[in-house]
DNA sequence: TGACATACATCGGAATTCTATGTATACTGC
DNA sequence: GCAGTATACATAGAATTCCGATGTATGTCA
């Protein structure tokens, strides 16, 4: 199950922690939250290209052991946009807790 | 501003407060949340269809100063849904927060 | 009479996500 | 040696969700 919107925030938040790459920051995101939060290929990579395009990440590729893995780190731009979009995470979640009457 | 998915969340909770009809449901949403949450009419109309062709909320209409009111109220399995989805919500939320390293 | 609020509805488009599929390499077990 | 699984990237097509725009109609107030 998935809050559509949540991803781009996920990405940035994982990125904040250290420099990583698709397949990794998938795997992390679903092990972190116990399988709670679990996005596929097809969405994680076509998010991440978009955030490179608007300058959010940006990208260094690496090879290990034949493989190749494309990097993204954050930018100062990306590490602005994360802290406005936890703001607004924040805010929409506990507007959303109290009209549910927050009974948890 | 609005997490995509929410939306029947918080019209099945809005009705098992009370039947009510398109219209003031979008109001109450935006005023009790501080208009934080903003739902528009081209979205609402067709979300409270699908709810109704599922089963979970059922209308009646009424002619109020000559203006129709579609009244919707929340059928069993509505309750049961809305109940699920509630559940779902606070996991979900609980899963980012976490990752999120919950500081608010 | 004109502006605004109430109350419904639908259409087209944008954005997000999933499923499926494809490519390629490395490791493990048989 | 070969099959299966994991790693690692990518894209295409479809479904879903939401917004903006538009349309219809009535009531109220200045």
């Amino acid at each position: 199950m998935n809050v559509k919107g949540s991803l781009p925030l996920l990405v940035l938040d994982a990125l904040s922690k250290g420099s990583s790459y698709g397949y990794q920051i998938a795997k992390a995101i679903k092990a972190r939250s116990g399988d709670v939060l679990s996005f596929q290929e097809g969405t994680l990579y076509p998010a991440l290209h978009k955030l490179e395009k608007g300058g959010l990440i940006e990208a260094y590729t690496v090879t290990v052991d034949g493989r190749r893995r494309r990097y993204y780190r954050l930018t100062e731009a990306g590490a602005r946009a994360l802290n406005e979009e936890r703001t607004t995470w924040f805010t929409y979640v506990q507007a959303v807790n109290a009209l549910l009457g927050d009974a948890q």
